[in-house]
DNA sequence: CTTTGTTTTTTTATCATATATATAGCTTAT
DNA sequence: ATAAGCTATATATATGATAAAAAAACAAAG
């Protein structure tokens, strides 16, 4: 079996071998995987780790099986993209431009709004952490603390302040579709510090409880990381 | 094993009876479960069925599972709220007026940015399916089509007409929480005919190609439904 | 008494095999 | 032609045995 995935155990090394090459496309949508006892053979496993991991796979919508017809791998309107494994396998399978602006533009819609709830609530426990994370932002200018990871601990916590459950679901979402496209984007706009002005007036806003500031202030931050992209995709 | 979910096999009797016993707090978070032996023993169904079931929560972020530790619940943050059974068990078991008023919140943020990308892509062959709803909606308030049906393919279709994958993979879940939530509202205000002219101004703006405009039609339909909870929230 | 290393024991993880069940495709009778 | 019944085959389920992991109990050394 895979040597990539040590430390896993056998049903969570096949489930994300087969996810990574269900979403990269190996596998025609709607047609076939090869069947159980194929899947045992290639991998060299038992039919109950074969078994669960198609199962996990099945869970997260990427797979469907009956008797008689085997395997199928599902529409991509299936697959549930905001499951944070399936959406790092997309995300590391098929990154494009296009699918970063389309990232963004989900990002466009959630942030502000998010940030427009932490005005509105006023959860003091819940925005101290945005505070922390502001000031990670700022040692990171001076080069003491990690940038790309202050970054992101700073749009979680704003997440979080949303004190809205469904908001906060959205965490590993953002935080694994960040990772990938800050580097993605500090590649094409050159190495930066994190503009920390632009993130602070979302803070202030949010602090003076100032709701439509908030997330004008957040729109603000979103619209240009996504000029970027799309000043790119036009090159 | 359970009458309730006759059709389907034993495992997904089982993922599904879990998964409602989980979510409506049969189990203290981050403590055990019955170990695999008594699950297998209290459902009367063999160890391969109850393991795959497991799994399958386990994919979906409900349960984890260790040698010598057993199954045990995981904290509601780790859930994949997005996925349509965990949404499902959640509004079901646990709907509350402060529940429904969170789900607006994030409708808030997701159709005003739909209806604006909708307007901005142009996509006419996706458009089409808007026009069609509506149609729909006005043959509802004569009485010759489901209001229910109509109002959910309008909204569906505004998600599709985004041409962004992500938005498009929230119809499961805007699909399972409006069954739910319309009709608490209509609880509320009277069992209505979905405002017909308020969803026209969107499809409107759509078809312009005024994003802007289509943005805060679209706000405005859902600022309506979330004044509502909010307002019987004070009663 | 505390720390560190070892053994025990419990539980899930994995494997192997047997049987049941569902179903697509073929067959046959009308 | 059409529908009912059959067949072959894949998954679904059951069961028993073994492996591996990890918490807890225990023992030895400092």
């Amino acid at each position: 079996m895979d040597k990539l995935h040590a430390g896993r155990n056998l049903t969570q090394q096949l489930v994300h071998t087969l996810g990574a090459s269900i979403v990269q496309g190996d596998y025609p949508v709607g047609g076939g995987l090869p069947s159980e006892a194929e899947l045992c053979e290639e991998h060299q496993i038992s039919r109950s780790a074969t078994r669960e991991a198609v199962k996990m796979l099945t869970a997260k919508g990427l797979l469907a099986s009956r008797p008689r017809q085997g395997i199928r791998v599902q529409p991509k309107t299936n697959w549930n993209m905001f499951d944070p494994d399936v959406l790092d396998w997309v995300l590391k399978g098929t990154l494009t431009l296009s699918l970063l602006k389309e990232f963004l533009q989900l990002r466009l819609a959630i942030e502000p709004e998010a940030s427009a709830l932490a005005a509105e609530n006023q959860n003091l426990e819940l925005i101290s952490h945005v505070a922390t994370a502001l000031k990670r932002m700022k040692a990171a200018d001076a080069g003491l603390d990690d940038s790309l990871e202050a970054d992101i601990e700073f749009h979680m916590a704003i997440l979080m302040a949303s004190d809205n459950p469904f908001y906060q679901q959205l965490r590993n979402f953002i935080d694994t579709a960040l990772r990938v496209s800050i580097r993605f984007t500090n590649r094409i706009k050159g190495v930066q510090t994190a503009d920390y002005n632009a993130h602070k007036d979302v803070y202030d806003a949010i602090v003076q409880g100032d709701t439509d500031a908030a997330r004008s202030a957040s729109r603000a931050l979103q619209t240009e990381a996504l000029g970027l992209i799309k000043n790119e995709m036009n090159k």
